[in-house]
DNA sequence: CCGGTTCTGTGCGCTCGGTCACAAGCGTGC
DNA sequence: GCACGCTTGTGACCGAGCGCACAGAACCGG
């Protein structure tokens, strides 16, 4: 226990608020492994168990459809865990997780996690948050699926937006989102956003330039997007 | 502690497995409420944090989209619990719920519920377990909306037909549920549900008697589903 | 700088499915 | 039974949005 070097779990989310012998105890249940950018490091359907904890590298969680369409992503990175739900529930894996670069975990198998829930409750309270925003999440994305397409796209914008802020009513993504990337995420097409981005843009509400997108008036976006809603 | 008559908490799912003397002890941070039938017990955007288990009667969760259109809900009974969501992240109720019959719930504050999740890892574990099972169901929602309209209403009957089995092929839906319902929760309309169920009857897959709707086939119901997905 | 590849913008036809309209069932209460 | 309301069945219309086609722009690697 050195006061001046931080046990490298302490960098995992999960186990903020863990002590330095508490998170050597937990050590000792886990296994690190490393994963070359490519590689597969969960697959959708599999039945392993494990929960992973990300040390560095960074990465994708996809979703296909039967058809083979991808239909949702998210990135992870350092910090972040996954496999939760299939330690919980002991059913199969609920999507696919690839490595973007080289990455470095550490795993946990079920039954060694759901034992350090009960030993640290703090550990169950930081997944049920997690798990938490998760079903608002969910509940967002459903409720969504009422709205018109261009509506789908005005939102899936401005959550992109809110986490790129630059200022109180503007946005820069970069590197610009690629339209079949939005798209895919609120089940529709490329031309969709593509033509919204359009009629946007003549708007002066976004502006496309050089391998970024800035979104100038983040306020008058989810106003359009309200307006579309409500007169169809 | 009188050994054959349970706890009245002993029912709320949440707390299986905490013997009586835990179930008295958590008693002390409940309080009882009766409502009438009709009654709303917590309203969509409230910012209450309360957490209810329900001792006796139905009630009903439902949410609307912002136009007023009823999306989705369930029902809950007696045993189940709900409001932890909000106990959780303190963020606003995600949906209404009414009672449909006169009902008796037990409530307690989000602050002691969290206590109570600290003080039993098993409370935690069985929330844990029933959000995962939310977020599975949410994700199956929220694939489903990739599908075609006949597809979505397949999977609903399916879903439906799960839990009303009937031998290992058969089910038999008592009442009827009514085709409004049905559109409503995948998000179409009344008219979409009785055609498909007029083809479905014509195929022998359905049949509709009075009051009450029997699936002749599942198999063939799965299979229809598959065969209009990948066909197009 | 060039040729290829991937991404973007836009026009157009066609289909799915949402909407309207109306008739027929069915249940309930009087 | 009859009248009323709620639910269901079905045809016809029509608009949103999907899919296709193709041209231009941006982004490589060499």
């Amino acid at each position: 226990m050195e006061p001046g070097r931080p046990h490298p779990l302490a960098t995992v989310d999960l186990f903020r608020g863990l002590d330095t012998a508490q998170l050597q105890e937990l050590e000792r249940y886990t296994r690190t492994r490393a994963f070359k950018a490519g590689q597969t490091v969960v697959e959708y359907q599999d039945d392993s168990h494990d929960v992973f904890f990300i040390l560095s590298g960074k990465l994708k969680v996809t979703i296909f459809s039967e058809a083979g369409r991808e239909i949702a992503f998210r990135e992870l990175t350092a910090g972040q865990s996954f496999g939760e739900l299939s330690a919980i529930d002991g059913q199969p894996r609920s999507a696919n997780v690839i490595a973007l670069t080289d990455a470095t975990v550490v795993l946990m198998t079920a039954s060694d996690f759901m034992a350090a829930l009960k030993r640290h409750p703090d550990i169950a309270i930081a997944v049920l948050k997690k798990l938490t925003l998760l079903v608002r999440a969910l509940s967002e994305r459903v409720h969504e699926f009422a709205e018109k397409v261009e509506v789908r796209i005005c939102h899936e914008l401005l959550r992109l937006a809110r986490d790129a802020m630059l200022g109180t009513n503007a946005a820069r993504l970069r590197p610009a989102p690629k339209h079949a990337e939005i798209a895919s995420r609120v089940n529709t097409h490329r031309e969709a956003v593509s033509r919204l981005f359009s009629k946007l843009a003549r708007q002066g509400i976004v502006q496309r330039g050089q391998g970024e997108l800035v979104i100038r008036d983040v306020q008058a976006l989810a106003a359009y997007a309200r307006q579309l809603h409500s007169h169809g």
